[in-house]
RNA sequence: GCCGAUGUAGCUCAACGGUAGAGCACGGCUUUCGUAAAGCCGGGGUUGAGGGUUCAAAUCCCUCCAUCGGCUCCA
């Protein structure tokens, strides 16, 4: 007999060269039932593995994730098989569980299609339905490589191993995987499961390497919870920025500039109501705000570095015989604004925003509505300052931009520092100083980073910060990056104490990153309903009949005198259609008005998402309004 | 850029070799209504573009463009 350690601490004796799922099957039979795997002194493990004891050993279930990973992993090798039945030629290339699900790569000439998902999940369930048992091979490296001679993709996998013990995993006579595992105790326990999408995926992620197969499925324990995945990808769909930007009329794209986002006059209020506050927060941070030309003379990207590191992805144009690009970046004009006069380091902290509109010519496959463009608005801005003054200009940067992100209800940030990385200029020595200045801050601030390295941009280290949205998906909006390049490449100085000429550190920050993006972010945030400071049409007054147009229209007139965009529904419609209409254009506020109103001069307020009613004077709307305006509130509750 | 899929009315979609349709939206009329979509009538399409096959193409084939899902990329 042995002793086990369960995980609540408690002990069991079992017989000497149990397996997991025996001890599974004595803690209880429900347990057993669930298990799929098994962690044995912190090793992830198969069930059918005997536990050499004294052993901690904790039973692995569906409802732990590392359970839901090894069950999708099991899954993804059925899809393997089916696909393998279904076209004998197929070479397997790797099939990891991911987020939410799994892929397999697979090498096949023929095209999966769509069409074809169905007859691979139908042979997946036969797979299921057979239960069969998933088996455990061990060999040494050596004999797994004489094993596969020939497969160039296992033989690369059993290269790329740890250790020396290769495993395979079969689960019938048909099919065999090299495989680290643990999987499944039988093919029966890989829940319910759904293929997703196919898309193209080059082998180790390399261009010149040849395009795979990738087979997207999905797995959950049970049907239930496989119904209510695919009813949030539903659900995120609904909220897809390109999606509500159609139905909101806030933007469209155009095949006559494809990347090229037309903002339509209700995503312009949202824009400007952004800028504006924008604006305020620099205001009160110390900035002066520029403007810079679009397109610039060629020799200057070449003096920046810019064509050198980026001239491929820039466009350019030419006239009056002189070569000309337009801007990928605003930093070159900004050099030229600071060099049109001489600096003291009196001026110091120089700080410069520019909201720029740059052009950066995107890989056609790598558009996404506004997320990613190819003309875009960035919140930039340019600080001017000497060597000692860095950390103190880094940490106003991260108190402006927590403030500005607060505004939107992001609340869930983290920041990451990138490091040097292949493709730079700059000599090391500069990389170094830059790098400590901006670790020198964080640490200051007490903020936890992490660290990515060889991530940082060609012309100096950055720090980036990232937001959750309520969907907990992660953005990055913010970037600092230090740069003790392009001062030198421009020449730019300033005249210090001692009255000689010095060179000035220049700090590059963007805090929304591109504006197009940043409200396709706050698009998908909100789900469409923007709080009243940024929704396009802030009020709606609905009259019950004609009866009460007139009455409607004096209160329109009142709301619009008190600055709150507002609009009437006077159409021939009943009210019930009003509110339905109103509700789909995500209206904060519905007015209905009707005689009862009008002789008492009163609103029947309907506020989004609450249903229900209450009556308000309009000067008592108007007060509430405003301050929740003015306070940026994004609950649009009005109490009192 | 690469792999695959998809482009039909303003929007969402149907028709899948044989006269392009519906709902919503839009216009007109009726209705004047009390809290999530009243009724009738009407206008609207060289089916993304170009070429080919066919007696006949939205439908099949080719090229291009765009979009979608991924891969790669994002200074």
């Amino acid at each position: 007999m042995a002793e086990v350690t369960l995980p609540d601490g408690s002990k069991l004796e079992i017989a000497n060269g149990s397996t997991a799922m025996q001890l599974a099957a004595q803690i209880g039979p429900g347990l057993a039932k669930a298990a799929l795997a098994a962690r044995i002194n912190g090793q992830l493990t198969d069930l059918a593995s005997p536990i050499s004891c004294p052993a901690v050993v904790k039973i692995i279930t569906s409802k732990d994730s590392e359970g839901l990973e090894v069950m999708r992993h099991s899954c993804a090798h059925v899809m393997a098989e089916a696909i393998c039945s279904i076209w004998p030629q197929t070479r397997l290339v790797y099939g990891p569980a991911v987020e939410n699900g799994f892929y397999y790569d697979i090498d096949l000439d023929e095209p999966i299609r769509p069409s074809d998902f169905e007859r691979i999940e139908e042979k997946m369930r036969q797979i299921a339905n057979g239960k069969s048992h998933f088996v455990r091979t061990e060999m040494s490296k050596a004999e797994a490589l004489k094993k596969l001679a020939g497969d160039k993709y296992k033989t690369d996998n059993i290269n790329r191993a740890d250790g020396d013990v290769i495993s395979f995993y079969s689960h019938s006579d048909a099919f065999e995987d090299l495989c680290r595992g643990p999987h499944v105790p039988d093919t029966g326990k890989i829940g319910s499961f759904k293929i997703m999408s196919v898309a193209g995926a080059y082998w180790h992620g390399d261009p010149t390497q040849k395009m795979l197969q990738r087979v997207y499925g999905t797995a959950w324990p049970s049907k239930k919870e496989l119904d209510e995945f695919l009813h949030r990808l539903e659900e995120a769909k609904r909220r897809d920025h390109r999606v509500l930007g159609k139905q909101l009329d806030l933007f469209s794209f155009n095949d006559a500039g494809p990347g090229f986002a037309f903002m339509h006059p209700n995503g312009m209020i949202i824009w400007n109501s952004i800028v504006e506050f924008w604006r305020s927060v620099h205001d009160k941070y110390g900035y002066r705000e520029i403007k810079t030309p679009i397109i610039l003379n060629e020799e200057l990207w070449h003096k920046s570095g810019h064509w050198d590191n980026y001239k491929e992805n820039m466009y350019f144009t030419r006239f009056d015989e002189a070569g000309y690009a337009i801007k990928p970046m605003n930093c070159p004009g900004g050099c030229l604004v600071y060099n049109n006069r001489k600096h003291s380091y009196r001026e110091f902290p120089l700080r410069v925003a520019e909201l720029g509109l740059v052009h950066r010519h995107e890989a056609s496959g790598v558009m996404h509505g506004l997320f990613r463009v190819r003309q875009f608005t960035q919140d930039d801005a340019h600080i001017f300052c000497t060597p000692d003054q860095i950390r103190a200009e880094i940490i106003g940067v991260i108190e402006l931009t927590f403030e500005l992100y607060q505004a939107f209800g992001f609340e869930d940030f983290h920041i990451e520092l990138s490091t040097k990385p292949e493709k730079h200029i700059g000599t090391d020595e500069i990389w170094e100083t830059a790098t400590k200045a901006l670790k020198d801050a964080l640490k200051d601030k007490d903020i936890d980073y992490k660290i990515n390295e060889g991530d940082g941009a060609f012309y100096g280290p950055k720090i980036d910060f990232h937001v959750r949205d309520c969907l907990k998906r992660s953005w990055q909006l913010g970037t600092i990056q230090l740069d003790f390049s392009m001062p030198e490449r421009f020449g730019l100085v300033y005249t210090d104490k001692d009255n000689t000429e010095k060179t000035p550190v220049m700090i590059h920050r963007a805090v929304l990153g591109s504006f197009e993006r940043f409200i396709g972010i706050l698009i998908e945030h909100y789900g469409g309903n923007f709080p009243l400071w940024l929704a396009p049409e802030q009020a709606r007054i609905l009259p019950i009949s004609e009866k009460t147009n007139e009455y409607a229209k004096i209160v329109e007139n009142k709301l619009k005198g008190a600055n709150l965009r507002c609009g009437c529904d006077i159409s021939d419609e009943k009210i019930g259609a009003k509110i339905a209409r109103a509700h789909a254009d995500r209206l904060p506020y519905m007015l209905v008005v009707g005689p009862k109103e009008a002789q008492v001069e009163t609103l029947n307020l309907r506020i989004r998402g609450a249903n229900e009613q209450k009556t308000i004077g309009i000067g008592e709307f108007i007060d509430a309004t405003a301050r929740k305006i003015a306070e940026k509130e994004i609950d649009l509750a009005i109490v009192g």
